[in-house]
DNA sequence: TCACTCAAGTTGTACTATACAACCAGTGGC
DNA sequence: GCCACTGGTTGTATAGTACAACTTGAGTGA
């Protein structure tokens, strides 16, 4: 395989990951879509932020935050602090059962993954990592690849 | 970095991929979103094949595969014939027109990874391009991760 | 101070991708 | 010839998304 043959295959098996991946998170986790996961995650990540801040981080429009917002909301997972210094901003935070489903969804995702890498030796393991890390550092924030 | 941090990276990167992956694409390809880019892909490789193989190959339902092939067909990309030893069987096949667009996504998308990709030494892209092959072999026909 | 502009968020609308279920139409065994 | 099976379409519903119009609050300049 040379380079080119390379890129090929990059190519090629990252859209092939890229198309099942949603749907898969569906599958795995009816309670929590991949996007909402993602939401969650920034939150706690964060210790809360803006929404605004996440339609941004994540280049999604924010009339789709917002509706993904008041869906975590309605399940309580959640919740709105108005800023008290500027009325128009609320803070996200993360509700008690909203950490509790997250860490549950990371657990069952992680026990996932293990699974499919489980005789993948560590050096493998090492450099596969290392490598998706810097293919996904190369998007500049704002826009994506 | 051990194998549980490994993993987790994996986890992470995977997941972040994905979730920008489908956005990006359509910005990149307005004439063509991922899906259609995969069948089309599919049907080049294959040199025409049934819609059930390609709702079995992608994990997707019948129905999402017949609309998708209707869109593509009414785009003028591909064309059904009835296979005559079978009249319940439609074989598609790419028209001129759609071995052009694919071509020219191609291409596109193709300049896009070689961008992205272009500091890497090609050891490390060999091995990236075998690490990714690997783990989506993983996923046994009909179910996906 | 008041009007204007800008920012944060919500709501109306539309579209795409998707699944599931019900269905129709050929095929093939018996 | 009947029946089960297979390939495919259509009806219906849902999620996720964008864009545009709007509301409300904040800051700014004359």
């Amino acid at each position: 395989m040379d380079a080119d043959e390379a890129v090929e295959t990059i190519q090629r098996e990252m859209t092939a990951f890229a198309r099942r991946a949603r749907a898969s998170a569906g599958r795995m986790h009816p309670e929590l879509s991949l996007v909402s996961y993602t939401l969650l995650g920034h939150l706690e990540e964060r210790d809360g932020c803006r929404a605004t801040d996440l339609a941004a981080h994540y280049a999604l429009d924010k009339s789709t935050v917002s509706r993904q917002v008041a869906a975590l909301e309605r399940a309580r997972l959640v919740e709105r602090r108005v800023d008290p210094d500027d009325h128009r901003v609320q803070v996200l935070h993360l509700t008690e059962a909203g950490r509790r489903i997250l860490a549950q969804v990371t657990d069952s995702r992680r026990a996932a993954f293990r699974e499919r890498l489980a005789d993948w030796p560590e050096e493998d393991l090492r450099r596969f990592a290392g490598y998706l890390a810097r293919y996904n550092a190369w998007a500049t924030p704002g826009e994506e690849g």
